[in-house]
DNA sequence: GGCAGCATAGTTAACGTTTTCTACACGGAG
DNA sequence: CTCCGTGTAGAAAACGTTAACTATGCTGCC
């Protein structure tokens, strides 16, 4: 590693000037798609050795056109719904040599917004946004002008676990079926004989999430000619705490209730919180089940049932569709599947 | 938003001609750091809102030398350690106008050097490497160089969790009194009258944090006269499979253990598990401790008493420094200090 | 022996910014 | 009436890289 100078990075001339060749041909070394005599590749290659060369991506990114970049946003790094689709996001990135950002917005509209703007300038290729929006029309027009903007300057817009904009908007999408899985769970519920079944978690019916999964709830009811009763459906948050508190206001009345579906695994634990604290057994007097099958899961007390979210590959395919964009040029959305995993929260109802 | 035409991304130079006015003057009136009249300022901010304009990161870092960009590099994005830490990053690398790239290296030590010449090569004003790592000298002898050619191209590598290097390498460094932590959580231990305290998963001496949660333990053994039995000291890896299993080994033999420290709240985990499947309660048979105090610990069955670690001050305090080095030149060493969070997993013995 | 054709290397311009230097006009002071 | 300072604007060079040309020296063929 001798001729290493602190301080200032060394460039393509530095490097040609050591190896007695032209910046070309050192581009051409690095580059390997140009023929060079072996001579002079190995004085070249000894050269980036000695002064510890590095390409500038920047320089690269200017005059080449793409940054082999993918941007990350989500609400949160914290919760447990990221770390899987973002994990699926960035095996994906770097299984396709690109670089991953990744960013929060806490759930700002304004930063979000500010966000898309700054990997507009970052010009990243594909820019996945995660999880469930609101579907206002204000807010939808917002989207696709977004969409179009970034298209604009060359990335992709990809739209993970959220239903498509409109149909000539320029987006990826890459969805997983939430009506389904909330059928599914509800009517495996149904089955083992439940027909009080209380709903917890509701209150925004605009929140794609939301609505989705009260659809299937309520399809599962009627598919078993039932239709839910209003006074067993809770709103509220994403929270365990909301679900620890919906399910203690629902205990306090007579509801008559035999199964819980907590609109996701974390207001799930609250429910089954509350349950323990009323002194109530799952699932012998009362079964529980949840949504989105996170790793805690199967360590709640008792083993939640739940519907399974594909996250990983949710952010997997996000990226591999927004990349290859020419090849799946058909297909730009995606549905993935759901099931349910069935543990030991649920059971047939007592006998009355 | 007239005159927006897709496809190729607007210019500087477009923006000027649009306003009619030179390049300069643009870059002027984005940058507002010359004076400008207000009725030219008023036509390009005009042109620039047409064109629907962003300027380009990459050539702005090409001139400006700086990108703005603090690097991020861990062994998973799944896994409870992750999350909080990596929020930290976030959080003060967005605080300070910075944006955030994440790799991962699934703990292939090749596939880390490869990310981090990638950062060298996307000149990433700090590249943050979280998690323990071996202390073998090859490695150190490594990681100095790393250091040094990070320092070459103007990036500073920050360690994070993780002992400095040595005392003329060009690192910041933030780690957490692991073995305070451990002493204190042993010690507390000790005080309930424990005095046959099994420590599952000490399997690499290497690893530094395995070495110094150890080197706590021993020591609370030490400060109350005591030593630690050999045949109570279980190897092992850092899942919650390891606990479980090693556990279970232990259960086999007759040790007369009365508490075990779990290296990681997830090995506690898989030690509760090994426990109640043996019939033992916890803690009334059998004292559990962990170690990070990562979110599910708190719904554990029982609520696990364990090591407080400051995840997300780490992940701040790491972006922090690094990016003010100037001010804070002194000190580029930060340890954080560790608490014991007492829950229900630990009780005084049973009297024999 | 001259010349086509190939293998290799170099020159130059371009990518989109910012920065430094230069230019122009205007107003006031001497 | 000239000269200088000030407020505003533009021209040109620079950042580090690549790609499109251009140039050179060979080899081999007629």
């Amino acid at each position: 590693m001798a001729g290493v100078s602190l301080g200032s990075r060394p460039t393509v001339k530095d490097v040609a000037a050591a190896a007695g060749v032209s910046a070309t041909t050192v581009s051409r070394v690095l580059a390997g798609n140009y023929p060079v005599s072996a001579s002079t590749r190995k004085r070249v290659l000894r050269a980036v050795q000695d002064l510890d060369y590095v390409i500038n991506a920047q320089a690269r990114a200017l005059v080449g056109g793409t940054t082999r970049t993918v941007a990350f946003i989500i609400r949160d790094l914290v919760g447990p719904l990221f770390a899987y689709i973002g994990q699926g996001v960035e095996q994906q990135a770097t299984a396709e040599g690109r670089v991953c950002l990744v960013c929060t917005h806490h759930g700002d509209a304004d930063r979000e917004l500010e966000l898309i703007e700054l990997m507009r300038e970052q010009q990243a290729e594909a820019v996945v946004l995660v999880g469930g929006g609101l579907r206002t029309p204000e807010h939808l027009e917002r989207m696709a002008q977004i969409a179009r903007s970034l298209e604009r300057v060359g990335s992709r817009l990809v739209l993970c676990g959220r239903p498509p904009i409109g149909p000539d908007v320029p987006a990826t999408v890459v969805e997983y079926d939430n009506e389904g899985g909330a059928f599914a769970v509800t009517n495996y519920l149904l089955s083992l004989g439940h027909r009080r079944i209380a709903f917890i978690g509701a209150a925004e019916p605009e929140h794609t999430t939301t609505s989705a999964r009260f659809d299937g709830f309520t399809r599962a009811h009627a598919a078993h000619g039932l239709t839910v009763d209003p006074s067993l459906v809770a709103g509220g948050t994403f929270d365990r705490e909301s679900g620890y508190r919906q399910t203690k206001a629902l205990l306090t009345r007579d509801t008559g209730m035999t199964a819980v579906v907590g609109i996701t695994d974390i207001v799930a634990s609250g429910v089954l919180a509350a349950l323990h604290e009323a002194g109530l057994r799952v699932p012998e007097d009362i079964s529980v089940a949840g949504y989105d099958d996170i790793p805690m899961s199967a360590d709640l007390n008792p083993p939640l049932t739940t519907v399974h979210i594909p996250h990983e590959e949710l952010g997997r395919s996000a990226v591999r569709l927004a990349l290859h964009r020419d090849d799946y040029a058909q297909d730009q959305h995606l549905m993935l599947g759901t099931h349910v995993v069935i543990r030991k929260s649920t059971a047939p109802p007592r006998e009355r």
